[in-house]
DNA sequence: TTAAAATGTAACTAAGTAGTTAGTTGCAAA
DNA sequence: TTTGCAACTAACTACTTAGTTACATTTTAA
């Protein structure tokens, strides 16, 4: 906190053009950065009503004016937040090369990166809750926006025909119907957490648990499948 | 709203039981139930943060410094509504009377009633992920509280072994585990209704992919208990 | 009839809360 | 050294909100 970022030593050479500025337009930008990871932390944390504009600016380390300078007002940071939480889903769903794989170990993969995903950031979770508890008003503006959608579809759909090729998987599988399905089964026991082991006496969140869960699923799933 | 509620005529007669009471004992039974059903529906809506104590008074017809004498204050108000919200629940389920049924009847009936019940109920839905937001915070001080616990966890055990008995069923099957995934296999598409048409251009709230889903989770979820 | 208890209300208060404003700082070009 | 400007800040404003209080009305019981 307030670490004095390595002060540029600039007193010799005196005109460089890009570099070497200590609070030129590059730092801005760190600035919103900060803000927005901040942001996202807060409204993850406190969803939309509780999330408050001081406590992003305590942690991103900036005055609460910058916030409403460079992201208007809650309501359009919020927005920023959310898009910024998608954009950074979709870049690890980009990396998973489905296509590389066998059928079956294809679906294998995704069902524990979809499982391992929740697990590694609840706050895309909760994000995700906020956002129908507010009935999709957010994202709703955002439906033209280019890469909100999901890449595992087309990934998915190549490894269905493939799987369908080989005499392995039936026809006509539906790609998002079939990822619905799966998302499904880790998002409810982990989204739902607190809750589940109070209703249900079931330790949803133990590893021992979500293991033995994946590999029910797996069979579930696969068998589901197959031709 | 402030419409000068119907006046009752109470002048010549003098003093009448129960009837035409504007103000009677026992009329404050009627107010905290007025004041516990506002609070539901708000906490649901605007969940925990975005509630406010004016609204529910308003809805409920009642003062708000009522809503303090009776449930003391607002996380005690979120606390009796959520705790309300599973009993509400809990009576549904206890009419299912699954043990009647013939086990893949009973399965599939147990699914149907998952679906709708989550249709018909968006409020328990909204509630659910209010707390689980808010980490469990107040479920957890409800552990020890009797009925809390889903009666469908018993009628699924019998319908299991049942079901194991007549040869239908593998064995070993875990009834809460079963539970989870058919509980998952709608909470997902119903509690994002308003993001998953956006990433996967789905329209999960129509009729018409909710029952083809209920159909393909039914052949799943039974291919997956035959023995 | 009357006093106490129960039920209800309007007005108020203290603590937030989003958003604004007027001004400061550090740096680079002239 | 001066000037211009982007980045930044402290203090403030207008408003909201949970919770309180002082008081009014009605019921019950002696």
């Amino acid at each position: 906190m307030t670490e004095p970022m390595i002060e540029p030593v600039n007193k010799n050479k005196k005109k460089i053009k890009k570099k070497v500025v200590k609070r030129a337009a590059g730092n801005a930008e760190q600035t919103k950065k900060n803000i927005l990871s901040a942001a996202m932390h807060e409204f993850a944390e406190y969803g939309d009503s509780g999330a408050r504009i001081d406590r992003i600016a305590a942690r991103a380390n900036a005055n609460k004016s910058l916030i409403f300078r460079y992201f208007s007002n809650k309501e359009a940071l919020y927005a920023s937040a959310l898009k910024e939480a998608y954009r950074q889903i979709r870049m690890g769903e980009e990396q998973l090369e489905l296509e590389q794989l066998e059928p079956y170990e294809a679906i294998r993969k995704l069902m524990r990166f979809t499982m391992e995903h929740y697990l590694k950031s609840p706050w895309f979770l909760r994000l995700l809750a906020t956002e129908n508890l507010r009935r999709g008003q957010t994202i709703e503006t955002m439906r033209d926006i280019a890469g909100l959608q999901s890449p595992l579809i087309t990934q998915l759909t190549k490894v269905l025909k493939r799987g369908e090729e080989m005499g392995l998987f039936r026809e006509n599988v539906n790609p998002s119907n079939l990822y619905i399905i799966i998302a499904s089964l880790f998002y409810f026991p982990i989204s739902n957490v607190y809750t589940l082991p109070v209703v249900f006496g079931v330790d949803v969140g133990s590893s021992e648990w979500l293991e033995q869960h994946l590999r029910s699923s797996e069979r579930m799933i696969l068998a589901h499948l197959k031709k």
